[in-house]
DNA sequence: TGCAAACCATAAC
DNA sequence: GTTATGGTTTGCA
């Protein structure tokens, strides 16, 4: 049996639905009702689960760390994810993604020369991301450094970015499983687009 | 810039 | 098996 929580923080919404201290499914939003739907759309179909009011200690703690990453503080703790029900690629990509360090983005044609497989694949797993925001799929922008897409609306996208700002000014590797990925840092793509997004 | 064609893992039939 | 579907990329006018 799952349990799905939900908690109010800073005005936004954040989701979380666990078994066993076990995360299956991670979400925010400006609502209620859209992030457990959001949670309920990523889990297996067949999946019986239970919509708690009262979050237990574990999954507060998890939700105050996707809450910490909504408002752009590095990350030292790490959630234990379930990733053994997703595809073996779905899962590199996914963990390729958390690799991206705080400060910097990488791009889909990065992760798939890193991982192996197609930027278009790489593009439709951030789109069903489980994980987010924990795993930072606002982070994969597209190669000329515009925003590409975003599930929770590319304004959304901007904004945790440049919350993230940590004035990194040269392209790096980081290990993943797999090989090495590129990332560069986020002031790339927030030069770029700002103009979009500024009053 | 803008457009077309190649690209690639998944999910749905 | 086959097809449809993208949060893409690249090349070329």
């Amino acid at each position: 049996m799952m349990q799905i929580y939900s908690i109010n923080l800073g005005n936004v919404w954040f989701g979380l639905a666990c078994a066993k201290q076990h995360i299956y499914a991670t979400y925010f939003g400006e609502n209620q009702q859209t992030v457990i739907r959001g949670l309920m759309r990523t889990l297996p179909f067949d999946a019986q689960f239970e919509v708690c009011t009262e979050p237990s200690e574990f999954a507060r703690d998890a939700l105050l760390v996707l809450q910490s990453v909504y408002v752009g503080q590095s990350q030292k703790s790490s959630l234990p994810l379930a990733l053994e029900h997703l595809p073996a690629y779905t899962q590199q990509v996914l963990k390729a993604t958390k690799q991206i360090p705080f400060g910097y983005l990488s791009s889909y044609g990065a992760i798939a020369d890193a991982v192996g497989g197609g930027p278009r694949a790489v593009g439709n797993i951030m789109a069903n991301n489980p994980f987010s925001p924990y795993v930072p799929c606002h982070r994969v922008v597209k190669s000329d450094f515009t925003l590409g897409g975003y599930s929770g609306g590319l304004k959304i996208k901007y904004q945790l970015l440049s919350r993230e700002k940590c004035g990194f000014t040269g392209e790096r590797f980081v290990d993943v499983d797999g090989g090495q990925l590129q990332v560069f840092p986020v002031e790339f793509t927030l030069k770029k687009v700002e103009k979009l997004f500024l009053p």
